[in-house]
DNA sequence: TGATATACATGATGATGGTCATGTTTAGAG
DNA sequence: CTCTAAACATGACCATCATCATGTATATCA
């Protein structure tokens, strides 16, 4: 059984797609290869031809996450307001891959840590451009500050077995971070 | 071979701390139960004399760090300084459950989310004792707020493999927390 | 159209690690 | 002083996976 080369490249991006969603949803260490090439409709055995091991999975399926490309710009506290939702929080396979992968890529591969610390680069960058703050080191400041508080807070929401818990960190986090901002503008 | 009944209770303390330290350092997938009795003294078989499974000594872990009595009550933002330190982050196995744990809880037991969970719960109470703001509700607001922006940074500055931006995480988000803070209690 | 290279399937291999079975020694009770 | 229960050591078991070996069919090129 041989398939098309045309075939190849869309099963290559099949199963990045299926790496990125389990991933996502269930961690790194969970997921096997085996499940990752049935969600890609493809048996084990074909994973090796397209990459060199599970952690090069790993570190490609990062690399591809991170340099999505983003929406477009928004308002710092527009962009948080929709962050810290519960349909995000209850929908980590098609999330944020900062807030499910961060955690668990510091004990990975030097490339996946490199490919997530360059996508944390670029969106303290974004974030900082769609923070009107008085000057660029308050943007800066503000966007690493309150991207920082976006991801900790989801990452408490899907971890509280509490769901009213959860709701109330999703909402003060969003509300601080709406009155911080003005605040560092101010400045 | 037995063990004075003193004794057991001691090794059982050993147990708790050997896991406490290498949970923290290293996640819970990747260290061993025949490890950890190793940094117990004591080896692999009698763990099960102790904890019905790995599971259990997982929760019952998460247990005891998360009700270790904190130092005094401070200053939120005395707290966050202290918390956001580069020692802090290069000690992961001596330093905070959360920041270390909390992503790998949400995919374990029933029995660990709950300790996690209360865990959290304190912290925010204790928090937002230690943030002097207008009213108990932006207490609250700013213990939330200010909780989830220091675990995000401190996740962040471990993953990241570039030191530069690994230290400006953690100070913008101290810069960040100081500055957000008299904003929450002015308004 | 025929030859060949290759993408993938099937099945095996070897390592790892949680858990259990069994044995031994001694603390603690009578 | 005995007897027994229990705490721990030793060693085995079994499942799970990552990875590899081999086979097969077909896309591609001459």
């Amino acid at each position: 059984m041989n398939v098309s080369r045309e075939q190849m490249v869309e099963n290559r991006r099949r199963i990045l797609e299926a790496a990125g969603r389990l991933f996502r949803a269930r961690g790194f260490e969970a997921v096997t290869v085996a499940e990752v090439m049935r969600e890609a409709g493809l048996t084990h055995g074909g994973f090796y031809g397209h990459f060199r091991s599970k952690d090069d999975l790993i570190a490609t399926t990062l690399a591809e996450l991170v340099v999505a490309p983003e929406p477009e710009l928004t308002a710092l506290s527009d962009y948080a307001a929709r962050y810290l939702s519960p349909g995000h929080r209850d929908n980590p396979g098609g999330g944020c891959p900062v807030a499910a992968l961060v955690s668990e890529t510091i004990r990975q591969a030097p490339e996946a840590r490199a490919a997530m610390t360059e996508g944390l680069r670029r969106q303290i960058a974004r974030l900082a451009d769609g923070a009107d703050a008085a000057d660029s080191e308050a943007a800066r400041q503000a966007a690493i500050g309150s991207w920082a508080a976006m991801v900790g807070a989801m990452i408490f929401a899907r971890m509280s077995d509490d769901p009213d818990l959860s709701d109330e960190v999703l909402a003060q986090t969003r509300a601080w971070i709406a009155r911080a901002i003005p605040a560092g503008a101010a400045e």
